[in-house]
DNA sequence: TCCTTCTATGCAACTCGTTGCATAGACAAG
DNA sequence: CTTGTCTATGCAACGAGTTGCATAGAAGGA
């Protein structure tokens, strides 16, 4: 499993509370990795008592103290090893992609609302992106070397940027096609 | 859950034995969406005692029986029943885009044979569509009306295809973003 | 001849992931 | 003044998914 690992790079780029993490999965690294806050708090467990990271109790005021988990020489050494191991290409599941193929049983017509559901969803997603990209990754370039943590995220955005601008593009080709459908009837 | 729709599409295309489904998961369907043989059967075996399937018994020769399973009126109206609900935006799960934000606290370079090997795969999956397609959607077209199946296996086709083009354009931004860091040290 | 591969199904044990629920103080809106 | 939302953590139960192993005959290659 890899959600341990996906929350030491986020540790690593900066510590936090379990809360915390499950915020930033539900934000910008849960666009391309998900897990509930749940998962997180077990995992942060399992790891704390592995020794991957450490905790610290933060008290606060007006608001329930927290636990801050900063990662631990051990956890570096593990994320290192899992970086430096071949992975696999990554496993999908396109719901709608099956429910696709599944409408040729059924009514194709009526999947063209939920297409164009998903289409205003991925629509949002990339101007949330592109927001992101003109608030961090813009504007005149610091002198000196450049950062490569600042890089690689950078390159990782863009990544999420053409994943969704092709998905449009697909679900376009998908309600034009559902559309031809119905009017051959 | 959704692997028992992916199923129930899968043998409304063509009914077959476990073994079969799995072999199709492991080629054209598996690639959006995936699923063990061990999967399989148990899922198979609840539908079979939920009534969505039926089972025929096929000896065969030379090889072990089989049983073939075949979609029956419970289970096509459970499928419509999902068809007409919503479903949410896919979880995904990009490992190599954890490894790369990874790869900015270990050394950057020592990712690129990793991301040349997913350019591969890649490489080769879209040959494998490209394939598909031209043996199964060129040609004259048939007169008469449209088969709405055929269509929409087509435009899920080319949603494979475009993502494979995306991945290859995007791994190579990587690359080039990869070496640059290599370079500036 | 032995070893592997292919077809075909399945059990058992385990880990991963999801869902529902609980606590509890602070604060804002109706 | 009650209801809802936000921060913050967690248990318990269940369902989904993975891994290892087992059987067993036929066919093909080392």
């Amino acid at each position: 499993m890899a959600l341990e690992h996906a929350i030491l790079v986020s540790l690593l780029e900066k510590p936090g509370s379990g809360y915390e993490l499950a915020r930033r999965f539900e934000r910008s690294i849960g666009y391309f990795w998900n897990a509930t806050h749940q998962q997180i708090y077990r995992v942060l467990k399992r790891m704390e008592s592995d020794g991957w990271v450490d905790v610290r109790e933060v008290p606060q005021q007006a608001r329930p103290d927290k636990k801050e988990y900063s990662v631990a020489a051990a956890g570096r050494a593990a994320l290192r090893g899992w970086l430096n191991e071949p992975i696999e290409p990554e496993s999908v599941r396109h719901d709608l992609a099956v429910k696709i193929r599944g409408a040729a049983f059924d009514e194709p017509a009526a999947l063209i609302s939920e297409v164009e559901r998903h289409h205003q969803a991925h629509t949002d997603r990339l101007a949330h992106y592109l927001a992101g990209e003109r608030r961090d990754f813009t504007g005149p370039e610091s002198p000196g070397p450049p950062d490569p943590g600042r890089e690689l995220q950078h390159v990782v955005l863009r990544g999420g940027i053409a994943y969704e601008r092709m998905m449009l593009a697909w679900l376009d080709d998908v309600l034009a096609t559902l559309h031809r459908l119905a009017a051959d009837r």
